[in-house]
DNA sequence: CTGAAAGCGCTTACAG
DNA sequence: CTGAAAGCGCTTACAG
């Protein structure tokens, strides 16, 4: 039933050394076993056993994606865009590619580092770490080539790749700004993760730019959760009813933001602006349109897969440090103010 | 730096058969040499290398997760759901979990039992498939055990398993058409979509019921697109502006048609009820929220695992053919209206 | 209850 | 340019 690369070697008249050899591009063969040997395997549906290659080669790379504690809340196909990134890269280029959804439970019974002989693993494209993840300090230290997303981390084998953050919040503070907006408030995830504090960066600086002084409370934490958005967002208006402009570090939270706003009896954008991050599709759809940051997480898979295989090939210049993806700032409804008299 | 089985073994003072009949749990082991392995081997912090396992032994099962023409559209958390389903369940009963997207282009460049050999898969559950792809032949006449979601094809070691989307659909048909709404129109996938012919089947049976009479065009086709199933509907309302419900089987579809009875004039749900399917992230917080069917896609993959394990212990009933997962139909402001007179 | 040994399906120095 | 052979890290009959 199973085909062999012993049977396609009896098949083709050669020895299984030949088959091998043919399958993995070695230069030294005739072109006239080469075809031979393609064609035994053509005509008996033979694919080389993965288990078996990875076992015996030092050349077969598999790279993992691994995923941090994701919700699969209906929400977000920001994870899937990745996965896709890094599989198509590695389909185009010969390697493995092993899913891996972790936690910040499971990184206590394994480490990263039996994680990755376990599977063979020789490099990794990980997302959704936490600040205080017992795998960062594992990755930092250890010979495995790891790029991080929207993390970074010392470590000689570890590169981290994401859009520029604070430009980008800074970005889209500055738009809203320019409309004349003098109240913006700002709702960020939390403090365990890295992105949350450069795009409070970015929001920080277009305010000081603008001439603006921002309250005590001009920045809220909602974990990244929309009901807690909602529920931050409420509260803040009691305090600051004068508030004309919400920027947020996630859709998610400018979608929760929304639900405060609409109970405020706010318009949005004439009474209030609103801005938010990643582009679920969610944003493109809802009443009015959310104006929102673009990070093409596909590319951002894809570019991390090669970066990946280039620290694997040694090949990428030393102290590489930080990968910047572009992004685009999508302007909807929900910034299109126009500028105020004042 | 690696630790092998036989480090352990060395560790442990014993042999490497005893150490591996330790970590597959043989019951002829002493207690006292049990202790030892374990702790030789927490110790030295080993794991066993997936790969050998997989090409030393035949208990050894790895699932698949098959994910076809996946679209990352930045708007879809749906196939997250299952596959961390199914992978939750390998978690917990020591198999292995490999996902591979594929689609319709890569099923001709390799067959379904070549990938299953090349992969060491024992069992697959797929998604995505389209009622002409390769693969469903090849599934069907295959040895390799599957479970299909949303396709029910033949097959001695095929089951499938879906929600029942003949009820489903028809119980929201028949929820709108409680409310007195007499003009109800149908926005619907592809004929390609299996779960199409069946969703149009629950709601021209509550269409039937309900007494009314559905136009030859009481039905539209906008293969799950969003622009095509505002189009659609667009020109329906222009033939047809006595369109009081439009029920559609997924709910991008329905965010779609919403953009139409918007552009149309048409207030949700005071002149127009909407009914979306899957219960996507969008429709909670969408203006006003759209009614849609909850499927727990991470609850069907993990059940679709169970069932791989079953079939590959044979431990299934014969001509289980198809298990129904139980859904929700999900009420919210779209389909809100009160009951009209007439 | 445990060891010795063959074998899973490949790859890759080493010869020639 | 191609073969013969060792080896990758395990599992599992077969003995004892």
């Amino acid at each position: 039933m199973a085909v062999k690369i012993y049977d396609v070697a009896k098949a083709a008249g050669v020895t299984v050394s030949t088959v091998s050899r043919v399958f993995n591009h070695y230069q030294d063969i005739s072109e006239a076993t080469k075809k031979k040997v393609l064609a035994a395997a053509d005509k008996l549906g033979y694919t080389p056993n993965v288990a078996a290659r990875t076992l015996s080669s030092k050349s077969l790379k598999t790279v993992a994606v691994i995923l941090n504690d994701i919700v699969a809340d209906r929400f977000d196909g920001v994870s899937m865009q990745t996965i896709l990134g890094v599989y198509q890269y590695c389909n185009e280029h010969g390697m493995q590619f092993v899913l891996y959804p972790t936690s910040t439970k499971l990184q206590h019974e394994k480490t990263f580092g039996q994680f990755c002989l376990e599977r063979n693993v020789d490099g990794a494209v990980v997302q959704g770490m936490h600040i205080d993840d017992p795998y960062l300090g594992q990755i930092a230290a250890g010979e495995t080539p790891v790029v991080m997303i929207d993390l970074e981390i010392p470590g000689a084998n570890v590169v981290s790749i994401s859009i520029d953050n604070v430009a980008a919040e800074r970005e889209a503070t500055q738009t809203i700004l320019k409309h004349g907006r003098k109240h913006p408030v700002m709702i960020n995830g939390t403090h365990a993760a890295q992105v949350s504090a450069l795009r409070e960066e970015g929001f920080r600086q277009a305010v000081a730019e603008a001439g603006l002084v921002l309250p005590d409370d001009g920045v809220l934490y909602a974990d990244f959760e929309i009901d807690l958005a909602t529920k931050k967002l409420q509260e803040a208006l009691k305090q600051h009813p004068e508030i004309d402009a919400v920027v947020c570090a996630s859709d998610a939270m400018a979608i929760g933001a929304m639900v405060a706003l609409r109970a405020a009896g706010k318009q949005i954008p004439r009474d209030c602006e609103l801005v938010g991050f990643d582009n679920i599709g969610a944003t493109e759809y809802s009443q009015p349109p959310i104006s929102t940051i673009e990070q093409h997480m596909d590319k951002i898979g894809y570019t991390a897969a090669g970066l990946v295989d280039k620290l694997l090939q040694k090949r990428l210049a030393p102290n590489i440090g930080h990968v910047y993806s572009d992004y685009d700032f999508i302007q909807r409804e929900s910034t299109g103010g126009l500028p105020m008299d004042h």
